[in-house]
DNA sequence: CTAAGTGTTATGACCAAGTGCTAATCTGAA
DNA sequence: TTCAGATTAGCACTTGGTCATAACACTTAG
């Protein structure tokens, strides 16, 4: 006997957690073993067949992907939005955001959120950042909901250097104050 | 005739794109065809079946997982680093950093390499940014590798808050600067 | 020593979702 | 009408399994 039963099904479940694509012939031959005791494993572990791991870990992916799209493309669900003029948005701060070691959130999701906000108010083919000024006033942790505020200086909408205020509240106590000098191209349309 | 074949072999992609988990006689079904049909559908369309799509997403998934590690929390790769001194990190833009519009970075991934780097010079338990200045000198562009050198300014290390300084580059231009007030805790260790 | 229990291996029937091949049928246009 | 392209059908075979049943090997308790 080469492992014990027992130990041979918790290194079962790590090989498997690691590499997933494995059928039984290729688990029998990593142990040892008849595929019959793979099988016979797999049953008291009720780890499913290679098949039905291969679904599960695909529609993890696909539910990821389509979470992507949502989180990494906006950073923070923007909420309301009058052009050239101001806009909301919300942002969930969850355990991804923060630094390990201290459990704060890491500074550039804050500008991501304000950075989005300032790009997304002014509603122009190439609104592009040229230069920021930030205030990180206080630590936002997880579970936080930070509510950032853009407001564009009107006086500055003639040029194409625009700047817009951003600040940034935890249940109204700001947490985050940026200015953002924007450049413009296309003039006011519509 | 329901759909034309080329019509319908156009859709079969489109279908299977979004949800890779129909079997061919699912797909038979949704068409109002035979499943042979759409077994000669998907050898023209070279789409391989079920078991073999699901592999394919399940090991993008795994690829995935395994970057995102690496991408997310580091934010660009770095180099080397002189605690308290200076350091340098590389970040190569790929086509997921930039606006889909233009092809021009969004600010927050320079920001993001910047900020990280600032807090890794400081080698600091809670080394938090709580001020900062940026200048957006340059686009960047998918493609380009952009390499970030923090300076720390010495007269400040003695303080609570310590300046470093910022300046990124691609091909030995500069495309964005910043200002960093970091606060820092614990006393310098080491 | 023998019987019982646990762990392992073997065997055969069956299933899902295919591939590959051949053959038959349908259909629209020349 | 004829003929090609599209569609459908049938059958053998493959992978990677399930499920049930049986046969060993080895240890241990009576």
């Amino acid at each position: 006997m080469k492992t014990p039963k027992k130990e041979r099904q918790r290194l079962l479940i790590n090989l498997l957690e690691e590499d997933p694509f494995l059928t039984d012939e290729d688990i029998a031959a990593h142990f040892s073993v008849s595929v019959q005791t793979v099988r016979l494993d797999r049953l008291e572990c009720r780890i499913p067949e290679l098949r039905e791991r291969l679904k599960s870990v695909a529609s993890q992916h696909m539910q990821k992907t389509v979470k992507s799209l949502q989180t990494e493309e906006i950073f923070g669900e923007i909420i309301e939005v009058e052009l050239d003029d101001k806009a909301l948005s919300i942002f969930d701060v969850t355990s991804d955001h923060v630094f390990m070691r201290n459990g704060i959130a890491r500074g550039h999701h804050l500008f991501a959120q304000a950075n989005s906000l300032a790009v997304a108010v002014l509603d122009d083919d190439l609104a592009l950042t040229v230069r920021s000024t930030l205030h990180f006033e206080k630590p936002v942790r997880a579970g936080d909901r930070v509510v950032a505020r853009a407001v564009v200086r009107q006086e500055t909408l003639k040029n194409k250097s625009t700047v817009v205020d951003v600040i940034s509240k935890v249940e109204n106590v700001t947490v985050f104050s940026g200015e953002f000098l924007m450049y413009r191209t296309t003039k006011k349309g519509r």
